[in-house]
DNA sequence: ACATATAATTGCAAATTGCAAGTTATAGTT
DNA sequence: AACTATAACTTGCAATTTGCAATTATATGT
């Protein structure tokens, strides 16, 4: 366990089914997929198709369907740009944020009894160490996809 | 950003797309998919079927045909157990290997670009914090999914 | 006005998945 | 030994998801 992408694979994978897991919480139960959009959707304002698209790492094609199944479950909103007429901007109904919200509730009360198993100092730690190659990762130039944060 | 899941969540993504480009790398093109199971083959001992597929997540059912296109690919070898024949355990092929080899190879080199954004004690500090992080995962009891790391 | 470019959608074929049923092998019971 | 239950893996089939090429509608540049 030397290996750095062995470290950061394993973290990924767990939290991966960690997100899959809470994607049926709360009565309602979407894909991981759908979940994605969601937590994107909601985080960013009115963004348009292809912003969300990309920051997914989705092809514009599957996204716009995905958007349409989301739009019949009531959780999406997709409202013309006033100012650029080919764009749609989105955002989440009350009840897609709603789920969202107990999604997100959901994810970091299971990352608060991960928390539970370090001293406050080592949480402390963590946090920052992620926060910390966030950025670097966003300054480096071989990840492509435009991941704000 | 104070939100811990959106933390997570970012690199997890960021993470995820990195894995996505370097599917494509020396000639070869496999999927995402296909990405994760050598990997995971290629770190445990002989696995059985179960064992990987429940590593990752997926259906055993799902995962017995992923393995026989991997197989038809030649970077698979599925061998019947002496011991339980009901069992095959899972290993990959002089070929499998190398292209797990440079799967690994290209995804340590983009995070050592990422780490060139950072001290030596930031990157040791974010390594050890990850371990820290895996160490808890495994100890929760909510994870139900077993990742052995 | 015309050509070109961009945002999003659609059609269609191909790949991926999930469920139920099937196969083969082990384990337990009488 | 015969009988039942269970476990590991596979297959058939229907449904969902995807990717590519073509299409629509709007915007921009000359």
């Amino acid at each position: 366990m030397e290996n750095p992408r062995e470290l950061f694979q394993i973290m990924t994978r767990r939290f991966g089914l960690l997100n899959k897991y809470c994607c049926s919480v709360g009565g309602c139960d979407i894909s991981l997929a759908q979940s994605h959009l969601l937590y994107e959707i909601d985080r960013r304002h009115k963004p348009s198709m292809q912003e969300v698209a990309e920051a997914l790492g989705t092809e514009v094609t599957t996204f716009s369907r995905q958007v349409q199944s989301l739009i019949q479950m009531n959780l999406v909103k997709k409202t013309p740009d006033p100012n650029d007429r080919r764009v749609y901007t989105l955002s989440l109904t009350a009840e897609g944020k709603m789920i969202a919200g107990m999604i997100d509730q959901q994810m970091n009360d299971y990352l608060d009894e991960v928390f539970s198993y370090m001293t406050e100092f080592e949480k402390e730690t963590v946090l920052r160490s992620v926060k910390l190659f966030n950025e670097a990762m966003g300054k480096s130039s071989r990840c492509s996809a435009p991941v704000t944060g």
